[in-house]
DNA sequence: AACCTGACTCGCC
DNA sequence: AGGCGAGCCAGGT
């Protein structure tokens, strides 16, 4: 199981409705360090049509910006069709649509 | 094969 | 309080 691998398991398990930071993405699967690794997995592979890269995002639920996937507003888009919360126009609010415990991938 | 870089995050200055 | 460096992995040059 590659560390691309178990960033894609994690990212899948993130429930409907609900976002995580990169960071807990790492977290999920055994290194918050990896956080970095795991935006590049998303940039990388994205795996188009099984992986919602739209419900990462930073720690202070700000987007990836406008080079994401979609294009501009795409991830904001999504996010809003699944009842995420938004602060603003491109910050997910993340005290309410923050995933609480994201189950370790092994 | 080595080096650089990239959707991040945290700690130290 | 804000800026900078370190740690992690994979793919391209």
């Amino acid at each position: 199981m590659t560390t691309f691998e178990k960033v894609y398991e994690a990212v899948k398990l993130i429930p409907r409705g609900s976002v995580a930071s990169y960071g807990q993405v790492a977290e999920a699967i055994g290194n918050r360090r990896l956080a970095r690794v795991v935006g590049y997995a998303l940039h990388a592979n994205p795996l188009p049509g099984v992986i919602p890269c739209h419900r990462v995002v930073m720690k202070d639920g700000s987007l990836s910006g406008g080079f994401a996937f979609g294009g501009p507003g795409r991830q904001a888009e999504l996010l809003r069709a699944e009842g995420v919360v938004f602060v603003d126009e491109e910050h997910v609010d993340m005290a309410r649509c923050r995933v609480r415990a994201l189950p370790l991938v092994l």
